[in-house]
RNA sequence: GCGCUCGUAGCCCAAUGGCAGAGGCACCAGGUUUAGGUCCUGGCCAGUGAGAGUUCGAAUCUCUCCGAGCGCACCA
């Protein structure tokens, strides 16, 4: 089926059937003409460029910054709402006189588009580039105030040369590795995950099942940063939504604990020292066996004998699960008695030690001291192969020994002393902790010790769409960086190769461009195959907006000094951990290079919620799609982006089956209808204007300004819609149309409207009689003597319940707005000879009397 | 299981400790219209998931419970 494009239809498909016919009435139209009023401005925009951003305009900066989009098809629903919100902001700040720069470009290397091209037996670039274009030219329809002259996309080669330049200066640092280890495979993509994109079990592009394999790959050093990713959240509370910092946390999963050294009793009547990691030190002498992850290393040298051939059969099943079975929920714990024991440090004890598949290789030290009283899967674990529990600390409850329930609350310590070292009567987790770490301390058995889930970045793919690696790889010096002058490494063309995934990377097989001399020492090499995990792309792209055309680096530092850290960044949750925690990642980088000045690089985020259908994302198993394109169609640019903007707060999903767009039409039609109906001259001063309207006008620009700042959209829309009302019956039933308040009036929903329907907005400026562009027009200015009314309703309460409400002026004092209530007939009615305890004044608004 | 967010008219949502209703959708009536739609005017509708607490006063703050959405989940 042919792909339905937002730019192609407008010219296909007819005004929807209300707009047509109230065209057609005598001399002054009832209606604007969506379609043609989006023909007559479009070009006029383009022409004018209004929101270009300058780097030396000496106004204050804003850096309105949205996600960039994925060259997929053409824009969806999910992108006209993301951009009617962004755009909110970024053109409240041009009318607030800002200098804004809210530029856009394509994040156009990575598999999505990758495997959609070689479905078509299209090349990547082909496809991608023509998407781009596409979704540039629905953009623009879509009238978003971008800066059109910093775009970018993240596979030219003026781009990826400072990708590959950045990944040198990383690995220098040492925060880029190779490394051997058991990876995340997807057999689908033919590719390894990182562990963030592993979804479940599942490979979060594809949806197949990953597996392991040892493969050779690159990682970044992230864990090096756990600390100050976790520490620097700190600022971004109120500003960064709390999920999102919640998220974060839970992912980077710092725990407190300890490690201790145990001592292993091998079979051969060796020992060997081994360290767990435990968060309840506490507790240890209630351990009562050991477990080493049955896929570390460690197991297969430590394993007895006689329990060899057991383990390796366990290990081979082990080998062959899935995460997904490995990750199901109340799956019976299994392992194998390795046939050894090892020695509790703090009393001598003599323990088993079993390999499992609970105990992780790659967390802590991949082995534990198992204490299954206070913890459900030792517990789980000793209930399904026999072994002893001990409880070590009396909480009041059943013994879990009995339950099955493991105790993990504070109790009072028994069975916990030994030579020298008591925790016994202790009744606090804290001090057993405190107590136990010391006592480890000294004697040189443990000390405490911190633990982050987070784990390194695996940012090698074996795909050909990606940012090459610019490593060559010489058998005599290693691994060598391509110099500095010889970036970037072009990716080759391969057109007419094959480019299906195959398990290694398309680019070994390009002869021509794999095999290259050592930069070293001018043998024959390799390049690196792998390209770069998409993510690596768009951790700096929101740097290079700030220069995008600079030849000496990455990016201008003065320039990124000006206009970063960005102001609003505004995109899905969906890149709640991934996108945003890397992103941070290179920024802190960065500062620790000296080459920009802040740490975190979004000051404030806003997470639109997912436009949904009947409750339901849209599918296309459900059939229950939206098609922007059509929408665009039937509405028009202006009617879609106000649907979204007033459909509720932003951060909420937006069910498209709960909105109506041919109520957001109507609105837009009564607001254009205003600018007709005005018959004062452009210029006419205000302050002659009927006071009633302008208070409502100028109440309304106030609370308007704040509204935007807190994300309120909206409530915004709302506040306008009242004021064309208010206006309309000034119009029809108040101070008439030449009133210059109704100007006022009407010139502020123009200016307002911009925000959220530029078209219709242009055109009501227009025919109030000012040249374009509204968006630059410059914000209204508020008096503040309209903002006060002249009386007020203060009500009148005796205990809490309504009893009178009184017009007061709005400076009213309280002892008189006090004398006031205390006259009114009801309110003595109420007291009815009763004590007064207390009278509550907040004047102007209220009196509460209290009666005793 | 843990974490975050949230429960207000038939529906989407306002009310930032002070009269529960701003706006819209849907519906109904009247006017306009040859008619339908548009347009104009008016109307209809809940006591805020349940319970307790704090307060002069709670939709709003606190606690418990119920329900929903999202995220994480064998991380010792």
């Amino acid at each position: 089926m042919r792909q339905v494009l937002l730019t192609d239809r407008a010219e296909t498909l007819e005004a929807p059937a209300d707009v047509r016919r109230t065209n057609l009435s005598e001399q002054e139209p009832a209606a604007y003409d969506v379609h043609a009023t989006e023909k007559k401005w479009l070009p006029v925009w383009t022409a004018l460029d209004p929101f270009r951003a300058d780097d030396d305009d000496p106004r204050e900066k804003r850096y309105a910054l949205t996600m960039f989009p994925y060259p997929s098809g053409d824009l969806h629903m999910g992108h006209a709402e993301v951009m009617a919100l962004h755009d909110v902001i970024a053109r409240y700040w041009w009318l607030r006189g800002y200098n804004v720069l809210n530029p856009i470009g394509w994040d156009s290397f990575g598999l999505p588009a990758e495997n959609a091209a070689i479905k078509r037996d299209e090349h990547p670039a082909t496809y991608t580039y023509a998407n781009i274009e596409t979704q540039a030219e629905s953009f623009r329809r879509y009238a978003v105030s971008f800066d059109w002259s910093r775009r970018l996309h993240t596979s030219d080669p003026e781009y990826y040369r400072w990708t590959q330049w950045l990944f040198l200066r990383f690995r220098e640092r040492g925060l880029a590795y190779r490394k051997f280890s058991p990876v995340n495979w997807c057999p689908n993509d033919q590719t390894v995950l990182a562990n963030e994109q592993v979804v479940n079990g599942m490979c979060e592009r594809c949806g197949a099942e990953v597996t392991k394999r040892e493969l050779s790959q690159w990682y970044f050093k992230v864990t090096d940063y756990a600390q100050r990713l976790l520490d620097d959240m700190e600022g971004l509370h109120g500003t960064w939504p709390e999920r999102v910092l919640a998220m974060q946390r839970n992912w980077i999963g710092r725990s407190e604990g300890a490690h201790v050294d145990f001592t292993l009793n091998l079979a051969d009547g060796s020992s060997k020292p081994v360290t767990v990691y435990t968060t309840r030190p506490d507790t240890l002498y209630g351990a009562t066996f050991m477990v080493v992850a049955a896929d570390a290393k460690l197991a297969g040298e430590i394993v007895a004998p006689a329990q060899r051939a057991a383990y390796e059969s366990y290990l081979a099943g082990v080998r062959k699960e899935s995460d997904i079975e490995r990750l199901s929920t109340d799956r019976p714990k299994t392992g194998v008695d390795l046939g050894i024991t090892a020695t509790n440090p703090v009393n001598g004890e003599q323990v088993p030690v079993w390999a499992a598949d609970y105990v992780l290789a790659d967390y802590g030290t991949g082995a534990i001291m198992a204490v299954p009283a206070h913890d459900q899967r030792d517990l789980d674990f000793a209930r399904a192969f026999d072994l002893p529990v001990r409880r070590v600390i009396d909480t009041g409850e059943d013994n879990p020994e009995v339950t099955g329930i493991a105790t993990t609350g504070n109790g009072t310590y028994v069975n916990s002393s030994s030579d020298g070292l008591s925790l016994d009567g202790l009744t606090d987790k804290a001090a057993g902790i405190a107590k136990i770490t010391a006592a480890l301390v000294e004697s040189g058995e443990g000390e405490g010790a911190v633990n982050f889930r987070l784990r390194d970045w695996l940012l090698s793919r074996q795909r050909f769409w990606g940012c090459p690696i610019p490593i060559i790889h010489c058998p005599d010096c290693g691994e060598v960086a391509v110099p500095d002058d010889q970036l970037p490494v072009v990716l080759p063309d391969l057109r007419g190769a094959d480019l299906k995934p195959k398990g290694t990377s398309p680019l070994a097989a390009a002869e021509d461009w794999v095999n290259v001399d050592c930069p070293s020492c001018g043998g024959p090499a390799k390049r690196d195959s792998d390209t770069m995990d998409t993510f690596v792309d768009s951790s700096w792209y929101f740097l290079r907006y700030c220069s995008p055309d600079y030849t000496d680096g990455p990016f201008d530092p003065e320039k990124v000094r000006s206009w970063m850290p960005a102001h609003q960044y505004v995109g899905g949750v969906e890149h709640a951990i991934l996108h945003l925690l890397y992103s941070r990642f290179f920024t802190k980088v960065l500062h620790d290079m000296g080459m920009v000045d802040f740490e975190e690089p979004f000051q404030a985020l806003l997470n639109q919620g997912q436009v949904v259908n009947g409750g339901k994302a849209m599918s296309k198993s459900l059939g229950n799609g939206v098609n922007l394109g059509e929408m665009i169609d039937a509405y028009g640019v202006d009617a879609v982006r106000l649907t979204m903007v007033f459909a509720g707060p932003p951060e909420d999903d937006l069910d498209w089956a709960d909105v109506s767009p041919s109520g957001s039409l109507k609105f837009l039609q009564r607001a254009w209808r205003l600018s007709g109906d005005v018959t004062s001259q452009s210029g006419v001063s205000f302050a002659d204007g009927d006071v009633t309207l302008r208070r409502v006008t100028h109440k309304t620009v106030h609370d308007a300004e704040s509204l935007i700042d807190g994300h309120r959209f909206n409530v915004l829309v709302a506040r306008v819609m009242e004021l064309v009302n208010a206006t309309r019956k000034a119009i029809d039933s108040g101070c008439g149309p030449a009133d210059p308040a109704v100007r006022e009036a009407t010139e502020a929903v123009a200016i307002m409207l911009s925000l959220v329907a530029p078209y219709v907005a242009e055109e009501m400026w227009e025919r109030l009689g000012h040249q374009p562009t509204v968006a630059k027009t410059g914000w209204p200015v508020v008096d503040p003597a309209l903002l006060v009314e002249e009386s007020v309703t203060a009500i009148v309460q005796v205990q809490g319940k309504l009893k009178a409400r009184l017009d007061v002026a709005p400076d009213i004092a309280a002892a008189d707005l006090e004398a006031l209530a205390m006259a009114e007939p009801a309110v003595l009615a109420a007291l009815d000879g009763k004590t007064i305890r207390k009278v509550i004044v907040v004047a102007p608004k209220l009196v509460n009397i209290v009666i005793g």
